[in-house]
DNA sequence: AATGAATGAGAATTCATTCAT
DNA sequence: AATGAATGAATTCTCATTCAT
């Protein structure tokens, strides 16, 4: 019997479950945060759309805040394994840029399409920043490879946390607005982002008159 | 009857009482948003902090989203003058983005000393951080005004949006670091910022090894 | 115009409202408990009865636990003028007891005949002991009025602490008895307690075999 | 497979564990009763001090109310035996009842130990005294005991309810004032309690001027 | 205009109990 | 027998807004 192999055993179907609720309610509160917004939306709304019985929402979380909250952590959580990726495998600054910029893109465009979308449209979210602990690594591991890349004379000696700070804000900016056009063009919106970070306004794409 | 006197009342007093009603309950929802942020933040929390009684709200503005929205008129009429007279001053789109990224800073650096003064000291401040109105109106501010520029041929056709979006998020970030180091340093933030937007990464000032 | 008599204001009709209501939470929450029992009812039907707004209680009391309190607290307050005057017109210590005793439970047969009323019979009620500031005044009239009745020679001087305590315990228990009863009958009962309390049990009313 | 050697548990093991989870969640009730009242106290805080899981509760009692009465029905397993003892050692009414009224206050001191001890203690607490149920079945025991000396000729025949009543509020207030007196004195508190029920004033001990 | 209590819809939350594992 | 997550009815409670004074 190999059962032997399990000295831990096995997640049961309990455990799966609970991990399934966990996401359940994390998809769920995407959706209506997108739908309705922060503020308008209800830990009812979110707990509706999950099938799950209201008490249940209260054994996961504590408050729309602490989804949201996880919810912000999640991503940052599941964005930075793809970052590490993108550091590995460039060459140079450049590339590195251009790589975690697209993969960003690509990852928020990924996101569900639910978080931020069927709202009517002009009607502007007001911007929301939680400093989760996953959004801080991130923000340190962008500004960690930015560090790294002068260390190896790649790029200028420059104030790391401005340009990681100022990296990141033009990428979500970008990021924002991308998703809000139609068709969604991840490479136009990465050119613009990159051009921008790398040579400023006369680096970026000419539009026609 | 001496109340003949002031059957009509001491002339500018009742308006001059009107207009402070009205700046209190601004001032005291800036101070409100500022420290629970739009969606904690109650009519109540608001009124309590006038003085004045709930029903008096009502006589000013509809609601509190209409508090919000005066409050960003007023961070606006606050900052525009400051704008157009960077506008007149400056020769070109460099020296005109130079101005208005220091009378930012210069603003929020201000604003920030008004807020955090206020804020209980010992009390945790997890939540999130909502854009303020009054920040929101003045990026919309510099927003506009650059397009502006564009449109009169003092800056290269780009895409508009995305440029005003990245321009306002690294003032923004920048601005949000600044604040955060001490001491203050306006003039090296701002030379970040402004060498950042006009020519990327290799513009940027450079540090000592 | 007679107006000047009123320097201060006569109450208008929303202070007159607002002790009406106050009291007539009051009057509800004695009877609810009474009928329903202090742990199975609810703020709600509290609220109910009276025909307020739900909202409306809480601009009074802060919960369930807080109406009791005040509750006991009014019983006590109401309580304390009658017993003083029985004080006064007493001639010995035997005739204050019994005067007090009498009193007291004429005021408890009257509260309402709610409190303790309509509920099943056999259904006892756990007691229940509030220490309202009110209930230990009356606790210290008492006591007070023996030890006065001590130091006139009225009564043997004897723990004063332990005899309030035992007098009012008496009349409370006896009290409570005698309410469940049918009919009330309340000289029966104060020949009991006041004859306990001043002969013990060879003192008490002999009954038929 | 030297599971073969369990396929019967150790004899006793199993039996053991129930009787002490039955006591453990006693123990536990009585904490929690005794620290928030019946009302407040809940299911899942009695739980939670004993460490067993919620649904383990519903194995032993069926619910709040019924662990609730198998407290009362330990109180009265408890203290019958020492009544029992007080009556068979008494020669006759006068006698019983000191013993029973002694036993009873020492009774309570032991159980005020073993709560107060454990009380949280910077806590405020000011809700409502619940009687115990333990209290209340022990007051029916001494009641149920009165009663049958009344019977046998033993004391006068009063109106039993009422002296019962009155009895046992006479020891429960005199107990409870002995209990926050320094030092506990219990003989005090018992020749006070017994000298009052069996002569009433004029028995009582006598206090230096 | 100012006041502040009343309103009541609806959101948040609890908790006894069940039941699959 | 033990576990502990799910359930969802029921309850508590908030708060924007109204309106009589």
């Amino acid at each position: 019997m190999s059962q032997v192999a399990y000295l831990t055993p096995p997640p049961g179907k309990r455990e799966r479950t609970k991990v399934a609720n966990r996401q359940a309610i994390l998809d769920a509160a995407r959706e209506v945060f997108g739908e309705l917004g922060y503020e308008a939306a209800t830990v009812r709304d979110i707990i509706r759309r999950t099938g799950l019985a209201s008490g249940t929402f209260y054994n996961y979380y504590r408050s729309k805040e602490e989804v949201f909250e996880a919810l912000a952590d999640d991503g940052a959580r599941r964005f930075r394994p793809i970052l590490r990726e993108q550091f590995e495998k460039a060459g140079d600054f450049a590339a590195y840029l251009r790589g975690a910029v697209l993969a960003y893109f690509e990852f928020i465009a990924n996101e569900h399409e639910s978080w931020q979308a069927r709202r009517p449209p002009g009607e502007r979210q007001p911007h929301m920043q939680v400093e989760t602990p996953e959004m801080h690594r991130v923000f340190e591991e962008v500004r960690d490879s930015f560090i790294a890349a002068m260390q190896r004379g790649d790029a200028p000696r420059v104030d790391a946390d401005y340009l990681a700070a100022s990296a990141i804000a033009v990428s979500r900016e970008v990021g924002q607005q991308m998703l809000e056009r139609r068709p969604i063009d991840i490479n136009a919106a990465a050119d613009f982002a990159v051009s921008f970070i790398l040579g400023g306004v006369p680096a970026l794409p000419r539009q026609e008159p």
